[in-house]
RNA sequence: GCCGGUGUAGCUCAGUCGGUAGAGCAGUUGCUUCGUAAGUAUCAGGUCAGCGGUUCAAAUCCGCUCACCGGCUCCA
């Protein structure tokens, strides 16, 4: 006689073992037709599971974050239903709920078209009108590998093949489709309302390169037609910031078949790269750093001696001259320890903060460039901090605090911030990684930040913090990092003299802040649309004449500006609904315009790019609101 | 690198069954001199990504290459 206990802290007792479903309908014909499954003691069940003892219960429906989660979930064995009564040799593997909606990996012999994927969505529109009951069972392990390999579903088997003998497990069947599946799912396919098969990708079995290649069909799924719609309009609207877009549009940078992954900068990409590197620079002096700048052409030798040679070398391009064998560097590091090598170093040097913005090419696999967010030539604020094990808690402090800074700077709120410890394949002694991974961890908690523990992802040499952004549709790039290495220095013979007069290796801090200056510019103008804030915008302020007549005091009200701001005049012989439409479209800041009033009167109109009338002044009271607009970074 | 898709004017895109290429915007040249998001007429603009094949004839069909787009693997 269980007595279940609902979120409001009433309680229903029961004469008998009921089920999840029975709970709801008790509660409201409502609530047990939305019901899509419980929350029992904390843990996700169906509806049809029986509830035979004393029980905290949640009825969850599409209202809940689990609901959707459910929907989607359900939305997969859906669409691998379809596939299978579509293409019957097609063979099911994993169908996992990811954001937004789903996926389903299939091996199939052909490959699916774009129009394949049509009538899949239809079918799984018609499945879904059938309200076919979702019904789960237990299957001891060896049983369901009898089950799938009968199906000739050789993936399935694997996939339990992995799994302990003794566990039992559950399948789902939904008419003539069955899947294995931990659950739980939607009672009845008519629960899935709302779902949209979005795109064909290719996927390795079980994310291994060398594995087959399997197919896999995205889908996004909501809890209605509305929400479903909404997203897809969410999505038609972050595109409409993609940085290749808005590059063209604002006459940013372009790429060109002769030169995969490289940018051509045109004056106004230009113009923002150079602000937030002359910032990133400036900081870095004031934070203590020296600049240096080394060869982008080095001997083969440095890269056997630092290990690139070995552990690069498919992404490092190569050139040779004169019997000699030369790389083109793809980091910077090397060339700093040489820096470093030159005069003896005391400890009392440490820490030494060494900076560069070097060129840097990675040979990367063509199907991965993507815009400025991943190119084969880029530049790094990279920087290296030569310092003594103690040094490494501060200098990762100081190091965050600083970081956390500049993305506030640049308008940056949401910052994904990840962990890697140490991975198998390593050096260094067990209590150097004990001390490196508890000085980021510790430098992290006491910050109270959210991180993410990706554990054996870090370096062979060390393990590191990242620190990511998301592009416009929510696809994360790695940005600012810090690694901790206590190889390098080692192999390149670098040390120091310590207070007791013996020599010491340095353990060697890699960290960059904006990481690749191209991704960061790129992630900008996704996160901005285009619109930068004012001590960015590649032009701030556009001078726009009325008439002719105006032309010549409006060079000088732009000469006037040229010396503290970056302006250019708009002086065509057309009308100012025009000019002010353009110059909007551009994402200028402030437009100036000048007619014969304020001509007469010495003064300018101002309006914003956002529409904004700021009214009529003088050219010293706009400089000065301007001022102090670019001081505040907005 | 792997899987799928795409490549037509500066940009956005049409182009049916294989019959020698079209629109809007941008540009040119005029007219218009105008007060806060598109004034108007005119003219010009193309090796249909590249190479090869099939065909009387290819933007269109086939093959290869390149680049791009979406994923996967990898990575800043």
């Amino acid at each position: 006689m269980p007595i279940i206990t609902l979120p409001d802290g009433s309680q229903r007792q029961f004469e008998r073992a009921v089920t999840v479903a029975e709970v709801a309908a008790s509660i409201g014909a409502g609530l047990a037709k939305a019901a899509l499954a419980g929350k029992l003691d904390n843990r996700l069940v169906d509806t049809a599971t029986l509830i035979e003892q004393d029980a905290q219960l949640n009825i969850i429906t599409d209202k809940d974050e689990e609901g959707l989660d459910i929907i989607r979930h359900s939305c997969a064995h859906l669409m691998a239903q379809a596939v299978k009564q579509l293409f019957p040799s097609a063979q099911v593997t994993i169908g996992p709920v990811v954001e937004n909606g789903f996926y389903y990996d299939f091996a199939y012999e052909h490959s699916f078209t774009p129009e394949d994927l049509e009538k899949i969505q239809a079918r799984m529109e018609e499945l879904a009108n059938q309200e076919i009951a979702v019904q789960r069972t237990l299957l001891s392990r060896d049983a369901a590998v009898q089950f799938f390999r009968d199906l000739g579903e050789t993936y399935k088997v694997q996939i339990i093949e992995a799994i302990p003998t003794d566990e039992h497990l559950s399948l789902y069947q939904q008419g003539d489709f069955t899947d294995l599946c931990r659950g739980p799912h939607v009672p009845n396919t008519g629960k899935l309302k709302a779902f949209k098969l979005m795109k064909l990708a290719g996927a390795y079995w079980r994310g291994n390169s060398n594995n087959e290649m399997l197919q896999r069909i995205y889908g996004t799924a909501w809890t209605n037609k509305k929400e479903l719609n909404a997203y897809l309009h969410r999505l038609e609207e972050a595109e409409k910031r993609d940085h290749r877009r808005l590059a063209k549009q604002l006459d940013l940078f372009h790429q060109q078949e002769e030169a995969p992954g490289m940018v051509f900068w045109h004056d106004k990409g230009w113009a923002l790269y150079q602000q937030v590197q002359s910032y990133i620079r400036t900081l870095l002096r004031h934070h203590g750093y020296q600049e240096v700048h080394t060869p982008q052409l080095v001997d083969r030798s440095l890269w056997e001696k630092s290990g690139h040679w070995d552990k690069f070398g498919d992404v490092m391009f190569t050139t040779s001259s004169e019997n000699r064998d030369y790389a083109v560097k793809p980091m910077n590091c090397p060339c700093h320890i040489q820096i470093y090598n030159h005069g003896l170093k005391s400890y009392r040097d440490l820490p030494l903060r060494m900076a560069e913005f070097g060129s840097c090419h990675r040979n990367e696999p063509s199907g991965t460039l993507h815009g400025l967010l991943r190119v084969r030539n880029f530049v790094q604020d990279d920087a290296h901090i030569f310092c003594t094990e103690e040094q490494i808690q501060s200098e990762v402090a100081i190091f965050i605090d600083l970081l956390f800074k500049v993305y506030a700077d640049f308008g940056f709120q949401d910052i994904i911030i990840k962990l890697s410890t140490r991975p198998e394949k390593r050096v260094g002694s067990d209590e150097t990684w004990d001390k490196a991974e508890q000085a980021l961890e510790f430098a992290l908690n006491n910050k109270k930040l959210n991180w993410e523990l990706q554990p054996g992802e870090g370096a062979f040499y060390g393990p590191k913090i990242e620190f990511s952004l998301k592009d416009c549709i929510g696809r994360i790039w790695q940005c600012g990092t810090i690694q901790v290495d206590f190889v390098m220095p080692g192999r390149l013979d670098a040390y120091y003299i310590a207070a007791d007069g013996t020599k010491q290796t340095p353990v060697m801090l890699h960290r960059a802040i904006l990481g690749s200056l191209e991704r960061f510019v790129g992630i900008l103008i996704e996160e901005h649309a285009g619109a930068f804030p004012t001590w960015l915008a590649p032009v701030q302020i556009v001078v726009i004449n009325i008439t002719d007549k105006q032309a010549d005091y409006a060079k000088t009200v732009a000469t006037q500006l040229q010396q503290d701001f970056r302006v250019t005049t708009d002086l065509r012989n057309e009308k100012i609904g025009l000019k002010i439409r353009e110059h909007t479209l551009q994402r200028t800041p402030y437009l100036l315009i000048v007619g014969d009033r304020e001509m007469v009167n010495q003064q300018v109109a101002v309006r914003t790019r956002k529409g904004e009338d700021l009214g009529v002044m003088s050219l010293d009271e706009f400089k000065v609101k301007l001022n102090a607009v670019i001081a505040a970074h907005t």
